[in-house]
DNA sequence: TCGATTGTCTAGCAGTGCTAGGATCGGGTC
DNA sequence: GACCCGATCCTAGCACTGCTAGACAATCGA
């Protein structure tokens, strides 16, 4: 039995190192560069290996996707708990578009991965995957309570996600000059949060 | 001289014919759909004559990204006009942000050329062509009245188009559940715009 | 009518995602 | 310890991609 435990963990790792290389390679190169062929010879094994792991490429930016989701979840999170501990809610929103701002600004790659790309990933269904639900969940643990009387939380979440995630793309697609960004949030967070 | 200017005329047709074939198959078959090979079949000339006009496929997503951009920007004046001669700024604006909703979910490879995919375009730069600049002029011409005082025009433009382009982003690639599309444009609209 | 220029096509390159089928290695059994 | 068999992995190849060199033909000016 061991043996077969050996391995099931050696193919675990393996899939990690799978995803791990693939995310690497993105950021460093963007998801262009990503190809099965450099992705096995960095993992240093064949092509077809990736295929005993992912049903195909999309598969792998999928794996990309959830593993990102849950960073940036804890990312907002962590930049909101501490305004939220010291009940300052303008603080705490601030603090939440700085951080899923900067996420997107320094993870790039990933972050194409989650909103982007197509990974065969659900969303906004029953069997969407729990990490990205969870992402959402972080969003709407903070914004909820700011959406304003007689404006469902949810829907005030999806709001200012959306405007979050334009302002992420259009910036980083050189669509928006990336210096007023601070200006942006601010009056995102003015205009649309109800303190 | 007229000879010359036949074949001129001819070209100019068949340049036409390229963009306009690029675009019919990227909205029935997707961007992925359109290969050099595929789009040559459908103009019924071989694949070098494409490169006879453009310097590559970019080039030619960006010939559609500008027929798209002055498109869309007639399509916002033209939904803006009615509200705006009977000086109702909330009307206004929201028949802005339905207007672009409706193009980017009516011509959603369109949309994508001129806001998600690389046509070798510069943004928010001097060399940016004209039809992008005056599409973000005719967003700017609307909604410039309704920043609020204090608060810079073409900023707050940026602000309310990021908006929308996560909404509509977002909602075309299923992160956000299409049916409650109007409550959120009222709600940004309430919310952002200043009347 | 001839030469040159312009225009177009055939054929091919290097690269892509993905897969069939053969080789090889290791564990379990006698 | 020797053997077999199954799991595992790789080589080679498919059909496709964007793009281009060079051959060919058609057309224009002299």
């Amino acid at each position: 039995m061991s043996v077969q435990e050996r391995k099931q963990r050696e193919r675990a790792e393996r899939e990690r190192l799978i995803v791990a290389t693939a995310r690497e390679l993105a950021e460093q190169q963007g998801w262009d560069a990503v190809t099965t062929r450099r992705l096995a010879e960095r993992i240093e094994y064949s092509q077809p290996v990736l295929y005993s792991h992912f049903r195909g490429k999309r598969e792998i930016i999928g794996a990309v996707a959830l593993e990102g989701a849950a960073e940036l979840a804890a990312a907002v999170r962590a930049a909101t708990s501490q305004a939220s501990a010291a009940g300052d809610p303008h603080a705490r929103v601030t603090a939440l578009s700085r951080a899923y701002l900067a996420f997107a600004d320094q993870n790039p790659a990933v972050y194409d991965a989650i909103f982007q790309l197509d990974g065969g990933l659900a969303y906004a269904q029953e069997d969407t995957p729990e990490p990205l639900k969870d992402a959402f969940a972080a969003l709407l643990e903070c914004l909820g309570e700011v959406a304003g009387k007689g404006v469902h939380s949810g829907l005030f979440t999806e709001v200012f996600w959306a405007s979050l995630h334009g302002l992420a793309t259009l910036t980083r697609a050189g669509r928006l000059p990336p210096e007023d960004t601070e200006t942006r949030v601010a009056l995102l967070v003015d205009r649309l949060a109800v303190l």
